[in-house]
Parts: C-alpha cells; sequence; structure tokens
DNA sequence: AAATAAATTGTGTGCGGACACTAAATAAAT
DNA sequence: ATTTATTTAGTGTCCGCACACAATTTATTT
C-alpha cells in the first residue's frame, strides 16, 4: 500500500525549514530550541506521525545496554533453575543487540543474603533490573534506590501490592487455584475429600499460597456438594513430620485427590506416595521440573500447572530491553495462561521451542 | 565480564591483514577472493567466533523486505479470521525493521479461486511466503514456482508430506486426538460409548482429521476396558441432517462424550447441544472462537484444544524474517504445545497478551 | 617486453539517527 | 557602539555493515 520510504529526520527537517540537529532536539527534548522552531517541528512530527527507524538510532547511540536479574541460586532450587535457564535464553537472544544481561543470585533461605546482592547489584550501575523480590520487605530498599537512579525494573514470579514497578510478570494465583481444583473435581468421584498441602522452604511462598488455597476453597463453595478440604502446610519437606502426616491421610480412604502449591512439593509428594503404593489419588501440582515430568508420565502426578519460571524471566528481559533500546513500554502487568499438563500434551510442551 | 565491545568486521580485517572489503566477500561467500585471504579470514572468523550486528546489517543492506501471507478469507471462517489477527500483529511488530507483509486471501471453498491467487502472489515479487496450503494440489504449482524463484516458504496449519519448505508450523494431530480422549477419560463414568465427529467444510480437513481420530482411537485401545466409539462424518454442519443425526446419537444414553474434530464444529454441535437440552454430555472440541469461549462459559463445552491459529501465523512470518533479515534458520517443524481450555483457565488465556 | 585481460584487493559512500562541536543570532554588559 | 555572554541553529563524524567502484596485482596474449 504504502509505497514510500519511511520518513527521516532529515525529511522532517527540510519540512521544517530547520536542521536535523533542531529536529533532533526536539525529538530528544534537549532544549535550546526557540518556541517556535519547536512548535514548527512538533507539528510536523505530529501531521507526519514520524516513527524513528529503531536500528539506526540503536546503532547511533552506540551504548550497550546492562540488564541485571536478580533471581535466588538456580543450585537451590529446580524451579528457579529453569527459571534462570530463561535468562540464559535471554543473554543470547539479546546479544545482538549489545545488551550485557547479569545475572545475580541470593540465597533463597536468607534474607540477609538478599540484602547483600541488591548492594552489589546497585554496583553494577544497571540500566535495568529484573527482580523476583521473594524476600519483599528487603525488596523495598532495592526499589528505593532504583526509583532514585531512575533505572527500570520488572518484576516477576512474586507479586507485591503497591510497588511502583514498571511491570509484574506472573500468574493469578487465586485463579491458580481454582484451575487445580477444577481439575481435581473433573468427572464423578465416590469420596469426599480433597486435601491441600502448602510445602513451602520459603517466606514468599508461605504467604503466596494463600491465594491458590482461597482459589481452590471458593471454587468448591460454589458447588452444590462439595469436597470437604483438608489443610496441610510444613515448611520443610524432607522432615519426617511430612511422611507420617501423608500416611495417616491417605490412611483415609474417602481422600479423593490432593493439591500440593509448590513444584518442589509435587514430586515430594508424588515420591512419597509411590513409596507408598497409593495410586488412586489424583495428583495436581505445579511445574515441569524434571522430577515432576518423571511421575506425571508414570501416572503418579495426574496434573500439572506450568508457571513458566523460564519464560516469565526472559519475558521480563525482553520487556527491559525493549524498553530502554526501543521506548516501548510494557504491560503493567502480564498474567500468563494457565497452562494445564497432562500425560498426553506433556511431550507437546517439553518439545516446543517457542516456550 | 567480557567488558571488550564487539568484534567488527574492521577487527577482522586487521586481524587477517586484509581489508573490510575482503572480509565482507568471504563471509558473504561472494566470491573473487583467493584461497588464501579466504582462509586467513575464515580462520579469525571461527577463532573469534565474530557475530554481526544486525543492527548495522540490516540498516546497511538498506532494502526492504516483502512477506507476502497467503491464507483463506478471514470473512469466511472464524478460524481464519483468528489466524488473520496473527498476522495483523506481525505487520506491526516487524514494521520497525522496514519489513512489509501483504495478506492474500483466498476462498476457502473454491481451490480455483487458490489457484488465481498464487499468481497473484507471484506478482507481488515476494522475499518469503507464509502458506497455509490449505488446498495441497494446487499447492504444488506455487512451491515449484516459488523454489525456481529461490523464495523461501513456510507452511503452516496444513502439514504437506513431502514438500521441500523451509519449515512448518502447526500441531502434532495425532497427539492432538490422544488428548482428546485422555479429556474425555477423565474420572470415572457409567457410560461406554463416545462419539467422534467429523464436520468439515474443506477438503485439508477431511484428510487431516483422520490423524486425530486415530489418535484417540489409540488411546482408548490402549485401555483395558475402552469406550466404544462412534464416528460421524458430514461436510456440512448446516444440513439438515447433522441435526437427525446428532439428535439420534444422545438419544442414546449411553454415550458419555463427543469428540468434534474441527473448531467450527465445536460451536455448531454445543449449539445444537443446548437447543436439545442435553448438557450431560462431555465435549471436546477446538480453538478459542468466541462462539467457542461463550460455549464453554455455559458449560456446554468441556474443553478445547488450543490450536493457536493467531500464534502459527505471527510465528511463521517471524521465522521469515528472521531468516531474511537476520540469517537465522527456522527449526524444520514447529509443533506447538497441545493446549487444553477449560473454563478456569480460559480467561488467563484470552487476556494474556503474549500469546 | 609491452599490452591487455582477468583476478583479487582496497576505498568510499550511504543507511538513519545520536551527539559533539562550530557558527550564527540575540541579549547583556561595559 | 563594541565587547562579551548566552541562546539558538547548523555541520560533521561515528555507529557497523553492505555494496559499488577504483586500484592493484597477477595471468595471458601478442
Amino acid at each position: 500500500m504504502k509505497n514510500q520510504r519511511n520518513i527521516r529526520i532529515k525529511d522532517i527537517a527540510k519540512m521544517a525549514g530547520v536542521s536535523v540537529g533542531t529536529v533532533d532536539r526536539v525529538i530528544h527534548r534537549r532544549g535550546r530550541v526557540s518556541e517556535e522552531a519547536r512548535k514548527k517541528v512538533e507539528k510536523i512530527l505530529n501531521q507526519t506521525g514520524y516513527q524513528p527507524n529503531l536500528l539506526a538510532r540503536t546503532l547511533g547511540s552506540n551504548k550497550t545496554l546492562r540488564l541485571v536479574a536478580l533471581t535466588p541460586d538456580p543450585d537451590q532450587d529446580d524451579y528457579w533453575a529453569l527459571s534462570n535457564s530463561g535468562i540464559e535464553q535471554a543473554v543470547d537472544e539479546w546479544s545482538q543487540y549489545s545488551v550485557e544481561i547479569i545475572a545475580k543470585h541470593f540465597d533463597l533461605y536468607n534474607s540477609n543474603d538478599f540484602s547483600k546482592t541488591i548492594a552489589e547489584v546497585m554496583t553494577l550501575e544497571p540500566d535495568g533490573v529484573l527482580i523476583a523480590p521473594i524476600f519483599f520487605r528487603e525488596s523495598e530498599e532495592l526499589f528505593k534506590a532504583l526509583k532514585k537512579q531512575g533505572v527500570p525494573y520488572v518484576l516477576f514470579n512474586t507479586k507485591i501490592a503497591n510497588s511502583s514497578s514498571m511491570c509484574f510478570i506472573g500468574q493469578d494465583l487465586y485463579q491458580s487455584g481454582r484451575v487445580a481444583a477444577e481439575l481435581l473435581d473433573l468427572g464423578k468421584s465416590d469420596k469426599n475429600k480433597i486435601a491441600i498441602l502448602h510445602l513451602y522452604e520459603d517466606v514468599e511462598n508461605s504467604i503466596h499460597l494463600k491465594d491458590k488455597e482461597a482459589g481452590m476453597r471458593d471454587y468448591f463453595n460454589e458447588l452444590d456438594n462439595p469436597y470437604e478440604i483438608i489443610r496441610f502446610g510444613l515448611s520443610d519437606p524432607e522432615h519426617p513430620a511430612f511422611k507420617i502426616e501423608l500416611k495417616h491421610l491417605i490412611k483415609d480412604d474417602d481422600i479423593h485427590g490432593i493439591f500440593i502449591t509448590t513444584s518442589k512439593g509435587t514430586y515430594k509428594t508424588a515420591s512419597l506416595l509411590e513409596e507408598l503404593k497409593k495410586d488412586d489419588i489424583r495428583l495436581v501440582g505445579y511445574d515441569l521440573l524434571n522430577e515432576n515430568i518423571e511421575y506425571l508420565r508414570k501416572g503418579t502426578i495426574d496434573f500439572l500447572i506450568n508457571q513458566s519460571p523460564n519464560r516469565q524471566a526472559s519475558v521480563g528481559i525482553s520487556y527491559l530491553a525493549n524498553l530502554l533500546l526501543f521506548k516501548k513500554e510494557p504491560p503493567h502487568e502480564e498474567l500468563f495462561p494457565l497452562e494445564i499438563i497432562t500425560r498426553q500434551n506433556l511431550d507437546s510442551y517439553v518439545r516446543s521451542k517457542i516456550h
């Protein structure tokens, strides 16, 4: 349709009867332009709907972006290992555009280490920061520092109420609980109890798991003939108490299914259930960790809800890079789809390259 | 870590003791270079792992790409409307990189029109083509023409066996059938029959629906106590025969669920089922068409498998643009995840911007 | 050996914009 | 009125690469 080449600064300059330098100053609001000239240029700018050539802009400005990603130590947890793989993917995705991405990790179980890492992040003088704000109290400090420097930051995984971040990336946890409930509710069952297990190891989870639970409870409360819900929380899945409690729980033949609200808890539970040779309980858990995948294949786990930690991270980086490089504003909130993984569609997810 | 700026052609030239022109010739295999020089340069190229600056390359080459997308008329079918919206998304996604995307549509029910449109496509002298090869016999002609011109093309939606396209984008239809079977199989049922409905309006479907059926049948055959499968095919869902047959079908109280293998057929069936006030049959169908979404919300439809026609198209365009602009080879086959949509996760899919 | 042709290599300009620097115009100070 | 600040406008170079063209070297012919 439009056959004419794109309008350049040079064209704008000619139309406005000024030099390119003036147009440049107007576009970048560098000042040092008379009212008169400014108005003329802005008028043409609007009339033509000038769009700068982003390639030329980036090339010309000739600066390399430094993005820092702050996440828990990937060696401490498979979930965060997945997340980190998303960052690594982003590294080579953006290497072409002279974007340097530095991954900083902190101890998942130690808020002091988090605070220490914050300092390191600031030392790096980043142009943008991606943060998994596990320790939300300590995070505030970082937010303040970044805001002061005018450094944009994107949060993911853990939603923090009134932090004025550019963007949050994650999932609707409440709705996630409803999805889990729905999956447990599928088909008729002659049993009438459902268990919800919170097996968290870190602070952030203990808080957010509530949303998932609320979602599940609301779902069932809306039904005519709801399941009875048995709740069970433990901050250390390795503790012998877990096995004892679970054993006790499944002795009850009325248990139709179990919802485990953390990814690690999912395979821990599956493992125990397998050991206890109890295979008639429906299991719904989280994420495509290797161990979870195995148990899903075997049938111990029935459904996984995919939180896509890797994609959360890579999308977060993309948003920062697009903002800083191309001045493209990210959405204020990006809630990922609640992907349901079963035995039959598992491979299609594992193999897919675009995820 | 690496603090040095990226290596440029100029650097390579200096290291190899030649001029940038020679390096350029080696990189682009333009010939006119002595064996000796070529080897020297290639050695340095490998040693340094030279990566060209994509921004500069695109800017410098200063040509606008013309991509053509050839798909069925979006006004004829909601599925193809979705597909087209993916193309529109690609248009502004790539507008920055001086990529022109032209959408050409053909009559979904008229292979002659398809052939006519092929000619138009070639007249446009595209640099790359995205094709939904609905009419696979007629498509061969286009493939031949494109191959002759050395124009790369990507196929999506419909897999064609031995066409030598760069890349196919779609889903594993067989596995898709297995997923549907799994969804129908979830939970216990006292009924013992399942119906599979092929309600296709075009040729391509009639062929490919077989794969879905095979997947479903295989799934059930692997079970100890499989459902009996009732098959039903019709090339015109508007025909009164459909209503009559469906009426007859659901009179059988042993029908546990129905699998409809096309997206349009899905809401057609749901609509009839609603009209017939039959709500105890599980319905599994395809795609997030507006009407399907409504019936899913109401509960008439229980599961939708999302074929993401929009994303198939936009990814297809991306692959072509990345290939031509950045010389990034697409995968030979990209099979999308088999997304399961339920009442509870529907909104998370509808709202998600990154899909 | 000189002339010509062919093969190889080097140089320069443009892509569109950023930014530093210089030149012109205007205002303030002497 | 002249000099000196200060504001405003214009020019030039660079970013890294592609590509056309010029220059050089080497091979071939007479």
